[in-house]
DNA sequence: GTCTATAAAGCGATAGAC
DNA sequence: GTCTATCGCTTTATAGAC
């Protein structure tokens, strides 16, 4: 799994790879070395603060990509509808079907969580404000708007847990269709 | 966090503890010894094959609390909405209100799910089916029982990321609420 | 059944050559 | 910028006393 290294970003997606399949404390220098192709000297020298600050630099990737191919959609999108079409397009490739974890979700679940929780609870406040917004664009009031928006963020985090531990990719996208069907109709009922 | 050891089945909780919270990778030796009272050699004493073993004994201890106190409810109510708050209740003390999190659905997140996959996927496929057919037999249809079911487990894992991660236990109890109306009006509709 | 001591390996991090 | 060698520590696991 080696890869072309030329800049300090480069390294980022191996590093997500390994952060997400092993957590943080699973995450070797070692298996860290390999997903990269750079040796321990390499690496301390993109990160000196060692593998604290490559999850902080994971973690803001992360934070950074969601903002430009899905937060962005959702909140300039004229149409809500085609932001959240938008949303759940670039959420099924980002999860790979659900098969691929959310690190983001899968770190508020443990210990992680202390040290980079400030992080965890902006990305998904962040994801449930713009789309809770998009809806209320489209005429559902702010309270169903929020609850809404929270109900369907929540349901993509169980769809990748359960879509995860039964290997199957199927769940994941139905169960988002299910979600996006939900959007609609209550941007339908708003609209009447 | 000493406990009271006198057999093997005394040093579950705290083993699910701290697996729970610092997973599989995460969960040292001394962390444990410091969580069940235990120095090494009782814990090889117990668990023969180490750590790997005792994760295996937690698996197994979580999956009988399940089938005890959700699954059997679940399966032996006569009136299908009895099964469902039991359910419900259960699910609320148990995980806390989102605060404490599914260590079954933590581990098929990540590297984890490879050695315990078939356990895994036995806990959130037994679970879905025993709320399915709680359903049918409430009249609600075979196809949109199963989907149903899966959508209120895939809920509740979504909720415990998300309140976990937001830390707020309201956000799960009041998701808890919104899953447990879906159930009732799918019952209510099937009985008309 | 519980303990301490210890082995062997791996860990994160650093130093210094190139 | 990348490497290798190494430090000091922790890891899992074992052995053996009690």
């Amino acid at each position: 799994m080696a890869r072309l290294i030329a800049e300090r970003a480069d390294t980022l997606p191996g590093l997500a790879e390994v952060f997400r399949e092993h957590g943080y404390a699973g995450a070797s220098l070692s298996l860290i070395g390999a997903a990269t192709g750079l040796g321990r000297g390499s690496l301390y020298h993109f990160f000196p603060g060692g593998k604290r600050e490559m999850a902080e630099a994971v973690l803001t990737d992360i934070g950074d990509w969601f903002e430009e191919r899905v937060f962005a959609p959702l909140a300039e999108a004229e149409d809500p509808r085609a932001g959240i079409d938008a949303m759940m397009m670039a959420i099924d490739r980002y999860f790979r079907s659900g098969q691929q974890a959310c690190l983001v979700g899968a770190w508020g679940l443990g210990a992680t969580r202390a040290p980079f929780g400030p992080a965890i609870a902006a990305y998904f406040r962040r994801w449930i404000a713009v789309l809770a917004d998009a809806l209320e664009r489209g005429g559902v009031a702010g309270d169903r708007a929020a609850t809404l928006a929270q109900d369907v963020v929540s349901g993509i985090q169980g769809a990748i847990t359960l879509s995860r531990a039964l290997n199957d990719s199927a769940l994941f996208r139905a169960t988002l269709g299910r979600l996006t069907a939900r959007l609609y109709t209550a941007l339908a009922a708003a609209a009447e």
